[in-house]
DNA sequence: TATAAGATGTATTTTAAATACATCTTTAAA
DNA sequence: TTTAAAGATGTATTTAAAATACATCTTATA
């Protein structure tokens, strides 16, 4: 169980946009910092901007910055914006009901639900200012 | 974020040997009830053995039963073991050191590591007895 | 008006997971 | 004591999602 790469890419590009408050970022200053595929990364900034958690200004002096400062800025909702498949097993999956024999008389479903919820929860009392960099 | 089709196909296992008690249950009839490739469910059972989960006789009239009783099995427990790759994110996995440029400094880690071990919480307090079928 | 920035669509590569195949070992019934 | 039914185990292949690369377009400002 992991969250993909993509949804850890769009918390670094949020940590490091919080710390340089006042500027614009570009994505090549984030890429060559953190050593990530700048073309990779293009897609993370262009999701968390449909996501409406950064704002982007193109052309000469363009860049990145927070649509929200960052402690208007809850993990737990990064989290649940940028993760697509968060189907804990299969039968939370829209495309494959049907298949598993047992679905509807099994009580995983709803202990799994649960416990994601659990998970959610405690990213959701943490808020985007509150796991900046110590030091 | 998903669990693997491994740790959903041993819950399900489990799930069936615990509503056929005092039987041996073979794994073609497990693979056709749950119309599963018979090639990676015995991958499956093979790990639930390993794990000590589950126990097997071999040859005729040999099949699966349960190493404990149902009531005895908390459903965190087959998680924990079943999931290979339990790394949240890139700087949980031990092969992936040093890679993120903030790791150590982030504290981001924490708290998913706090996410994670709610996640865990919600399945240690339900037993395998509680979440066979309804009806 | 040239250039530096992001936007966007498509194609390719990589990786882990899932599945398939082959053969071996064990056990009990005929 | 032989045969068939069961699991054990190692390897190979396939699949699908994710990650990465490439190409081109749009925007903004110095």
């Amino acid at each position: 169980m992991q969250l993909t790469l993509h949804t850890d890419y769009a918390l670094r590009v949020l940590i490091y946009l919080a710390m340089h408050p006042n500027q614009r970022v570009t994505i090549t200053e984030l890429s060559t910092f953190f050593n990530i595929s700048r073309n990779h990364l293009v897609k993370v900034v262009h999701n968390l901007g449909l996501k409406g958690f950064i704002q982007s200004v193109r052309g000469k002096n363009g860049g990145l910055y927070l649509s929200r400062s960052a402690d208007q800025i809850r993990v737990g909702e990064v989290v649940r914006q940028m993760e697509a498949n968060f189907h804990i097993v299969e039968c939370f999956n829209p495309q494959k009901q049907g298949v598993c024999p047992i679905q509807g008389k099994c009580k995983l479903t709803s202990l799994l639900c649960r416990a994601k919820e659990q998970f959610l929860k405690e990213l959701d009392g943490t808020l985007l200012s509150e796991v900046l960099l110590n030091k």
